[in-house]
DNA sequence: CATTTAATTGTACTCATTACTAATTAAGAC
DNA sequence: GTCTTAATTAGTAATGAGTACAATTAAATG
């Protein structure tokens, strides 16, 4: 079993959490795992609606504050007023745009380290004790400096 | 001169950033430039009710807006509902505390150079044209390891 | 299968924030 | 200092993301 499905490993995934496995929280999961388009409510909610026509908006913002609780999934801001959600399964940070509100992926060879030497300095200097991060640049992604004309030094 | 006062280094900044001086901008940006408690607008207009008892809550969403848009002031979540609003006289970042919602200021020697060297990777690696940044840190605050009962490592 | 306990769903509700508009006022010109 | 004008203020109404609630449905356990 060289590779496994998304839908194998999401289902481990809740079994570990101790969750009980219904099919909205495998199909939110999954879903979650497979795109990384850091969706709101309402874009998952439009997504999967074929597959589970019955699916309650309640029911998402229920599961979503689920996962973010267990640390499955973190909460993003855009600024379009709405949470966008993000399946954390490997170490990344994110580059906002501030005109149209994309969100991407970043990382680099050695962020995993760094991030965690950043918590522990974090630690000693404020007393807290670290559960996680968020590391977020803002700017204007490629398409809307095109858009906007902005010419880059 | 050597030092100058809030009233007088805040009034500089409304005029170097090309915004009418108001008593209601004047008298929230020397709040926000003298108090680091991170507050939110209801916090924010509490304090300053006895100073301008007309002010309007409307006021101060649309003059945070305003700072927040010039970069003088950034927005921060605690996970309370509300938006929370900080001036950003000088670089810093944040531990936010998941029980209670603390927000702290954080910084070291060369925080500076090591965010300026995140912003420039990030640049690189995403091709966005980056203006600005949030690390955010999360964990339990003092108070609340104490209060929960939890021994630290 | 029967029992137990948790999850789902639709609706009603909350409340932070924005939209709107009439009244006020800061800035600049004279 | 007065005048002009465009920006700001403040009160209220409207919006809408997210939550609370209670009846229904379904997972887990043995
Ligand atoms: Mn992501
Ligand atoms: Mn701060
Ligand atoms: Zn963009
Ligand atoms: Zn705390």
């Amino acid at each position: 079993m060289a590779t496994k499905n998304v839908a194998d490993q999401t289902l481990r995934v809740l079994k570990d959490n101790k969750l009980r496995v219904t099919p909205q929280r495998h199909v939110i999961l999954s879903y979650l795992a497979s795109h990384h388009n850091h969706p709101s409510v309402d874009t998952i909610h439009a997504a999967l609606s074929k597959e589970l026509p019955n699916l309650g908006a309640s029911t998402i913002y229920n599961t979503l504050n689920t996962f973010v609780e267990r640390g499955l999934v973190i909460e993003l801001q855009n600024g379009d007023g709405s949470t966008h959600y993000d399946y954390f399964g490997t170490p990344h940070y994110h580059a906002i745009c501030t005109n149209c509100g994309k969100i991407v992926d970043v990382s680099y060879e050695g962020f995993g380290k760094d991030e965690k030497e950043f918590e522990k300095r974090t630690a000693e200097l404020s007393g807290y004790m670290i559960s996680g991060n968020h590391m977020e640049v803002y700017g204007l992604c490629p398409e809307c400096q095109v858009k906007l004309g902005i010419k880059r030094p």
